[in-house]
RNA sequence: GGACCCGUGGUGUAGCGGCCCAACAUGCCAGCCUGUCACGCUGGAGAUCGCCGGUUCGAAUCCGGUCGGGUCCGCCA
């Protein structure tokens, strides 16, 4: 009988008891989740994260516990002894899984008593301000949904620990002071009491110290590491966030993604029983396939849609545009394209919402967005049918890939923006129809992303995911610039076509995870960073120690990371990270239950050898000059 | 750095130029009630409408600024 949680306050939780343990004595602990006073019965509903059980006091059978329960008020904590008893025939409670018995209190005492919270602590549905709760955090966390999605994330982080150990990885912590990178985002940086006038920098994700690993003959990591970026903030982003971090030695991309997809079932599975995965084994695109069917590099899978190319619908036999819509005619024949895509169900749309589609699509740039509709007899109708002629639109709506009831949506422009612009319009109006189960977990991976961008502005080139990702083997004649020369990028460079040893994974539209094959060889990696706009003297100081390492015998090594708050956020059908975060940050970076950040003491600015020369209010104190919050360094 | 939205008793909302020193629900307090479970009934307290300034005879309501929160772009894997 005694649970695990039994201890001199209670025999059992308030989620455990059932009609089985009538009769029996117990003692409960937890919180007034609501009291209702009958007069001379009072019931008590007690609460703890198991469940709610009913605690009825009878002023006639125990007047001292009647008399000390008249006291008892919401989110006061007490301690309850009795007996069990099933329920009086009729008086079944079949919301609560304890609900056929109820305590027969003899004894109640009260631990502490409560303050009127700031918000119904007892209703799940409260819509309550975030300002509040994340203010009293604490009470936001009694709360039965915040409790239960923090329970999942501890699941989700369990069953992902369970599955690495399983398959041979050594779980290893790494600092969380290291050295600043420029690479990437802004750092957080601490300034170094010891050493005067220098810093540290807290890491934005465990990446050079995990190839390091490699090096250093670990051959299978893994750490749920802590990684820090100094970026404005976003439903999807905190400044201080939790990534599952691994890297394996001797593999390819096939190897490392083997594992990860295994890994991702396993973990679903066993988190998510009730979860349907959409596709196993996880469908595979390319980041080229992507775009042009999805418009995206996360698309979500769960509902078609897919953006369609109509060259060949419009082009006459001489191969030569001829759809008789200029539009159209005279964007192919300038080496632009026109795509589609066919929303179901809407051909009945009405002029206003076909006004807001056109809204968004030029909103998201696109010059217009022309539409056909295919009505129910087949009937194609529209404003520009008449320029394409009865066949010509019939023609066109067929490649398009709409049946009777479907709305052709068509934009004509560059390949980038016509992919762009459809993408969204196809997330809005999934979104729209509901054409997404939300039930559905929809894995993907995207590969073979570009190894770089042109970096206009510092005459560089940059790299998409990570600068030390590998190139596909079959890409490597490619990283080469058009001077010859490795430090003078430029953007004609033969390098912007190299592909990448690179996978992202994809849940439902949101980039889980991204990982590649690393180089791992010396020679190639000075190569890719000078490609990068690092000279030969930058390099070795940014990343000298992973370059070093290199020389001393590296494995052929890969890995990924995964943000696991998304994750969790996505298994709980959050759209905002926040809500599977325990103490989260607002968009301004704020705590406001520890009201960070602030203002540090005299004394700890001086040891640190620091002073500000423009400040901000913080969050406690009055607002300041508004001055930049810039800081001179006084070493 | 920029755009947009929100801010009214403890909480969630209504009111959007005079009918409002503000309404409703819930919560809170007191009393009554021995089978309730969002208990019920009776009574009561509680907000000068985020803050500052302006327009107006008159401002919760209009305008400007500011603070706080959110969504998005830039930024960021």
């Amino acid at each position: 009988m005694p649970t695990q949680f039994a201890s001199p306050y209670r025999t059992h939780t308030c989620g455990e008891l059932r009609a089985t343990d009538a009769g029996k004595p117990a003692q409960l602990s937890g919180w007034v989740n609501r009291r209702r006073d009958q007069g001379g019965l009072i019931f008590l509903d007690l609460r703890d994260r198991h469940g709610i059980t009913q605690v009825v006091i009878d002023r006639t059978d125990a007047p001292a516990a009647h008399e000390a329960a008249s006291k008892v008020r919401g989110e006061f904590v007490v301690t309850v002894a009795g007996q069990v008893a099933k329920r009086l025939e009729g008086t079944e409670n079949k919301r609560l899984p304890t609900g056929e018995v109820e305590l027969q209190g003899t004894d109640l005492t009260i631990l502490n008593e409560a303050k009127t919270p700031p918000f119904y602590v007892n209703d799940p549905e409260a819509q309550i301000d975030e300002t509040l709760r994340l203010k009293y955090r604490y009470l936001d966390i009694r709360r039965e949904p915040m409790a239960r999605r923090l329970l999942l994330r501890s699941q989700l982080v369990h069953a992902i620990r369970d599955a690495h150990h399983k398959a041979g990885f050594i779980e290893i912590e790494t600092p969380n002071l290291i050295k600043a990178t420029p690479e990437g985002a802004r750092d957080f940086l601490v300034p170094s009491r010891l050493q005067p006038g220098n810093v540290y920098a807290l890491p934005q994700s465990p990446q050079q110290l995990k190839q390091l690993l490699m090096v250093a003959g670990v051959d299978r990591y893994f750490q749920i590491a802590r990684c820090f970026r100094d970026e404005d903030l976003r439903g999807d982003r905190q400044p201080e966030f939790t990534q599952l971090d691994l890297e394996m030695s001797f593999v390819d991309e096939a190897a490392v993604m083997d594992f990860v997809e295994s890994m991702i079932i396993e973990v679903s599975r066993s988190v998510m029983p009730e979860r349907p995965l959409q596709t196993v084994p996880f469908p595979r695109l390319t980041y080229a396939e992507a775009m042009d069917r999805y418009g995206t590099d996360k698309p979500d899978l769960r509902f078609g849609m897919e953006i369609v190319n109509l060259a060949a619908a419009l082009t006459g036999p001489d191969g030569k545009p001829a759809s008789g819509f200029r539009v159209f005619d005279d964007n192919l024949a300038a080496g632009g394209v026109v795509k589609s895509i066919a929303a179901p169900g809407m051909a009945g749309a009405t002029r206003r919402e076909i006004d807001e589609l056109v809204e968004s699509a030029k909103r998201l740039g696109a010059g217009g967005l022309a539409h056909l509709a295919v009505e129910e007899t087949g009937t194609v109708k529209g404003p520009i049918a008449k320029f394409l002629g009865d066949d010509g639109a019939e023609r066109l709506t067929a490649a398009a890939g709409a049946t009777p009831g479907d709305l052709v949506l068509i934009v004509a422009d560059t390949a980038k923006v016509a992919n762009e612009v459809l993408g969204k319009l196809r997330l809005e109006i999934g979104t729209k129809l509901g054409l997404a189960d939300d039930n559905v977990l929809a894995y993907e991976w995207i590969t073979r992303f570009p190894m770089y961008e042109w970096d206009a502005e510092n005459e560089r080139w940059h790299a998409t995911h990570n600068p030390f990702s590998g190139v596909l083997p079959e890409d490597e004649p490619l990283l080469v610039t058009a001077s010859g020369d490795p430090y003078r990028p430029s953007p004609k460079d033969p390098a912007g076509k190299a592909r990448a040893m690179q996978y992202d994974v994809v849940l439902n539209g949101w980039e889980l995870g991204g990982g590649s094959v690393r180089i791992w060889r010396r020679d190639l990696l000075e190569k890719s960073l000078a490609l990068q706009g690092h000279s030969a003297e930058a390099m070795h100081e940014k990343f000298g120690a992973l370059l070093d390492a290199f020389d001393y015998g590296a494995p052929p090594h890969g890995g990924i990371a995964f943000g696991i708050d998304r994750w969790a956020a996505l298994f709980s059908k959050q759209s905002n990270i926040r809500e599977v975060m325990a103490f989260p940050k607002t968009q301004t970076g704020n705590d406001l239950m520890l009201e960070a950040p602030s203002e540090p003491e005299p004394e700890q600015l001086a040891e640190l050898g620091l002073k500000f020369v423009g400040r901000r209010g913080s969050v406690a104190g009055p607002a300041g000059d508004g001055a930049a919050g810039t800081v001179e360094n006084l070493a």
